[in-house]
RNA sequence: GAGCGAGUGGCGCAAUCGGCAGACGCAGCGGACUUAAAAUCCGUCGCCCCGCACGGGGUAUGUGGGUUCGAAUCCCACCUCGCUCACCA
């Protein structure tokens, strides 16, 4: 593309036309402007952002996107894509009476940057502060009304001190179950000394040592360290969340083999908060889907315990307690199956296998304790990828044991089998093979009784050996379950539940219970680039705080910092994390200020995820230079409060991909609910209205070898795509550098502005849809700029063309239509068909031809700035206007010309047009009738035939329906 | 396997409540300007048929059925695509 030969000729043809040179200058110009002015700067209610008090006495309007990690590749077109439509949403509030914060900052701890340095052997920091200058040099090139003194990054140790401090607030607390809420610590310990909690082995608090105490406290914390499994990621040499760990049991992150490890890690209890997390959803006005994938990622499900009897191997009695949802099935409960890691296991395991055995169930080992050790090894070498892919053969060993169905009173062999998860429910199940999927597969492997007690109403009759899969409808009566004391036969399986909990709670041997499927959050990582850990350990190994004043503590400059990654598949290795490499740092002397002056401590080494710091950033953004809190409580109050009687207040707009359903937006609620339950915070929920925007997708180009070519080099001839003469392939894919299709919001903004591809952007499509990114149309919008610009510059002169004559009543409909269509689009966030809306207005005034009258001309410039907003700045000026179009009044529809003086009537035979007819809007019924009736092509078609019946929906339609 | 969502011109899409299908834009086609091209402007544009033309008719929202005076829209079944979850007891 000649770009200086057509700038050039264009300069020739008409020296005043809007022209990508033209359009660069302008914006250069405002966006300066902008920068000096303090445009978009939104005044706090006091401290030191405080301004002007009549804004801080509008209705607020917090609007926010989820912030960009800094990557070192740079933006391409979709990136912007939702900071483009919050933008002009945000000048669309502002334009009608909001006081508005809309802000930017950069999420930039983390994996990518730290695989970034380490690639391109620069450290951390240096390369992601050049990343984050590029980024914002980007962004800024495309007229974001950012508040840029409320900008920062979660890097920078101004913020990163706050949410150590967060953290400690975390580390500090305990949840009380009966208040439901969280209460700091100290209460907690309060209520042992007086002994109004007792400790968990009676003994009285004094008598505990320091340890023990340590110990029983990091049992309630609500940020605990404790040896669990967790999930090892030798290929990146980092423990990981589950949020993290792919179905295919794979990093989500590099795509390497996770496994399971017991190391000792630190722990959110976000456990404690599962039930508050489900239902504070449905008061959140956020996409359904997202709602949904929160509430099965919560998993609640309701059920009963229910203990099974068991002897233990050496003496005495045990019982297994099991979790189950259907406990009108337990008559058909024939057998036990135990996590390998349940610890029961060990101790009901006998010396020899019992007398006949089945050959199967004892996988060929001579005694019950080396088959279970065996599986045992077995399964703790599978990866998670090889449990999922081997999900339907069923795998396992029996114990030896047996153990006795409460209700049934017979003997149940225990097996134990990694089908079931050691850390769901009690890791322990009753399999009730005729009617659970898994049970039943299981049972066919290892020959096991079935017993049918749910008949089937699918007439596959009540032999389960004879069926091909278990039978599990709701909808079916119960039989075969009458028992001592208690029968169930002839009840739906709903009554046939709450009867048996009755059962069984009457006999103390089980009780509904509540279960979830959440488990608790791993917040340790064995990273350099993260927060380090506000925590010293003293010479005993006890766990301390730092407290507030040696906050921050500062991620120490090192040269070593790369993670010790191992073969991916090594499941045989141990994390190492790069801080202790670092003696110095590690080891301290330090007086933590409790009165036992300075001691000898080894600091925590571990770094926080990724996640931490977009944890509670939205509360940042209202205070960001408050060196004695994270936000002050007025300031938050004003921005994040309750309205309205709501539950909750939080950002009232959020937007950002639908990938973070279970990562960030749980996390962060998570915080908040900590964060206003110890009252630092009035709103429970940080995002009352979140909105998901769609990606944009590339087209990919493939050469015969499968490898991807570069887009732009791509020719199309006949519907067939060429790239140097060779034949490709084009599929609809992701864009981005490795697929050599990225598009970057430079390339466009060069070629015809930054307004041009804000409009592109918004008029694609649907924000919410996915849909691909196609340069050659960008045109479209560009020459609606330019139209735009002609109906009130005059291209040869650059004299303001407008007159002061009265628009025609044609003029003011499109007019009035457009402001009332546009109004409402906006507010959808339906700015495709705003952009529609104005198109047509201006297509309107092009057609008319002579000069816009200057009412019309102001009004269409007010209504295109929220999405142009260069052009409509510059336009406004040149109409005379010397203050900024930024915080001018949205204009408002005069509903007198939102109706037509005639409206086009159809008049249909049999639902099909026949006619059309221009009446007022006014007409009646019975008028319109008679006037369809009468007219000359209606008789013609109806052909003399006779009239059934006659639909009026005046003024509109008339459907006639013949004989 | 389960759940959710979506299928409309060559393409992106529009149709707010069941009432003129295809707004707006791209591409295409015809024209103006130009020595020429680009850019720009004007016109045209679902498909099929009749007609020199004005115009007229038929048909059409993944497929098949249903409800209704009337269906892109509501209901049932099926097909295709996308997303999410997936041994959760």
């Amino acid at each position: 593309m000649s770009e200086t030969h057509s700038a050039s000729a264009a300069e020739v043809a008409a020296p005043h036309r809007y022209t990508a040179a033209m359009a660069a200058d302008i914006e250069a110009r405002w966006q300066d402007f902008w920068d000096a002015e303090g445009t978009y700067a939104a005044p706090n209610p006091s401290g030191d952002l405080a301004g002007d008090p009549a804004r801080v006495a509008l209705p607020k309007k917090f609007i926010m996107d989820m912030f960009p990690y800094p990557s070192g590749a740079g933006l391409h077109v979709g990136h912007p894509l939702g900071y483009i439509a919050t933008d002009v949403y945000a000048r669309f509030a502002r334009m009608t009476g909001h006081n508005v914060l809309h802000t930017l900052g950069f999420d930039a701890f983390g994996l990518p940057a730290e695989q970034y340095a380490v690639q391109t052997g620069t450290h951390p920091r240096v390369s992601t502060e050049a990343n984050i200058r590029n980024m914002k040099a980007q962004l800024r090139r495309l007229g974001l009304g950012h508040d840029q003194r409320r900008s920062f990054a979660t890097i920078d140790p101004d913020y990163y001190r706050w949410t150590q401090w967060i953290f400690l607030q975390i580390f500090n607390s305990w949840y009380d179950d009966t208040a439901k809420r969280a209460r700091p610590i100290g209460e907690l310990v309060a209520q042992f000394e007086s002994g109004e909690r007792a400790t968990p082995d009676g003994r009285p608090w004094g008598a505990l040592s320091t340890a023990e105490r340590a110990d029983v406290l990091g049992g309630f914390r609500l940020a605990y360290a404790s040896d669990a499994p967790v999930n090892w990621c030798p290929g990146l040499g980092t423990v990981l969340a589950n949020e993290e760990v792919t179905a295919e049991g794979r990093s989500e992150r590099g795509n390497f083999p996770v496994f399971k490890a017991k190391l000792r890690q630190w722990n959110m209890r976000i456990t404690a908060y599962a039930d508050r997390l489900l239902d504070d959803l449905d008061a959140l006005d956020w996409p359904e889907a997202i709602k949904l994938q929160q509430r099965n990622w919560i998993g609640r499900s309701e059920g009963v315990r229910i203990d099974f009897p068991v002897h233990k191997a050496g003496d005495g009695d045990a019982s297994i307690t099991v979790f189950t949802t259907r406990q009108d099935t337990l008559f058909g409960a024939t057998y036990m199956v135990l996590a390998p890691e349940h610890e029961l296991v060990d101790a009901i395991v006998p010396a020899a296998w019992p007398e006949g055995t089945h050959a199967v169930w004892t996988g060929g080992y001579a005694t019950p304790a080396e088959a279970v050790a065996e599986y045992r090894k077995q399964a703790a070498a599978k990866s998670d990828v090889e449990r999922q892919t081997e999900a339907k053969d069923k795998t396992g060993v029996f114990t030896g044991a047996y153990a006795t169905n409460p209700v049934s009173g017979e003997r149940v062999p225990v097996f134990i089998a990694d089908y079931v998860l050691a850390g769901y429910g009690t890791g322990a199940v009753m399999a009730v093979p005729a009617h659970d999927a898994r049970d039943f597969a299981f049972a066919r492997v290892f020959e096991l009784p079935m017993r049918c007690v749910v008949e089937p109403s699918d007439g596959r009759g009540s032999d389960p050996t004879t069926w091909e899969d278990a039978f599990g409808s709701y909808d079916a009566k119960i039989v075969n379950s009458t028992g001592e004391g208690v029968s169930l036969d002839g009840l739906g399986v709903v009554d046939a539940k709450v009867r048996m909990t009755e059962w069984l709670a009457a006999r103390g041997i089980g009780e509904g219970t509540v279960n979830f499927r959440l488990r608790d959050w791993l917040f340790s990582r064995q990273r350099y680039w993260g927060e380090p850990f506000p925590i010293v350990y003293d010479e005993d190994g006890i766990a301390h705080a730092l407290p507030e004043s040696m906050l921050p503590l500062e991620l120490p400059e090192v040269d070593d910092y790369s993670p010790r990654t191992f073969d991916p598949n090594d499941a045989d290795t141990q994390p190492e994390t790069p801080l202790s490499r670092n003696e110095d740092w590690v080891n301290v002397e330090l007086d933590l200020g409790d009165g036992r002056g300075t001691r000898r401590f080894r600091r925590e080494t571990n770094t926080m995820p990724n996640w931490a710091g977009s944890c509670w950033y939205e509360l940042r953004y209202l205070d960001p230079h408050n060196s004695g809190k994270p936000v002050d409580p007025e300031i938050e109050r004003y921005w994040m409060g309750p309205r309205d009687g709501q539950p909750h207040g939080g950002v009232d707009l959020y937007v950002g991909g639908a990938e973070h359903a279970v990562l960030h937006l749980l996390y962060a609620r998570f915080w908040s609910k900590v964060l206003f339950d110890l009252g630092h915070v009035s709103s429970a929920e940080p995002f009352h209205k979140l909105f998901n925007q769609g990606m944009i997708q590339a087209y990919v180009y493939r050469d015969s070898r499968g490898i991807a070519v570069p887009a732009a080099e791509v020719e199309e001839r006949d519907g067939a795509y060429y790239h140097q003469g060779e034949k490709v392939s084009r599929l609809l894919g992701k864009m981005g550098k490795s697929l050599k299709n990225a598009v970057t919001p430079d390339e466009i903004c060069a070629e015809y502005g930054a307004d041009t591809l804000r409009l592109y952007e918004m008029a694609m499509g649907p924000l919410d849809v996915s849909r691909p990114w196609d340069t050659r149309a960008v045109v479209g919008q560009y020459r609606l700029l330019q139209r735009l610009w002609r109906n009130i510059v005059d291209e040869d002169t650059g004299a303001v063309t407008v007159t002061d004559a009265e628009p025609d009543e044609d003029t003011l409909r499109a007019l009035h239509k457009a402001i009332d269509g546009v109004t409402g689009d906006m507010a959808g966030l339906r700015f495709n068909t705003a952009i529609a809306k104005v198109t047509e207005v201006n297509n309107h005034l092009t057609k008319t031809g002579g000069p816009v009258p200057r009412s019309v001309a102001e009004r269409l410039v007010l209504l295109a700035a929220p999405l142009a907003p260069h052009i409509a700045e510059e336009l406004w000026h040149r109409l005379g206007h010397p203050s900024s179009v930024v915080h001018q009044d949205f204009p408002v529809a005069d509903p007198a010309y939102l109706v037509d003086e005639t409206v086009t009537c159809v008049v249909q035979i049999k639902g099909k047009v026949r006619a059309r007819l221009e009446v007022p809007p006014s007409i009646s019924d019975e008028e319109l009738e008679a006037l369809a009736l009468g007219d000359e092509t209606v008789r013609g078609a109806l052909g003399g035939a006779g009239i059934r019946k006659v639909i009026v929906r005046a003024p509109k339609l008339v459907n006639i329906v013949p004989a």
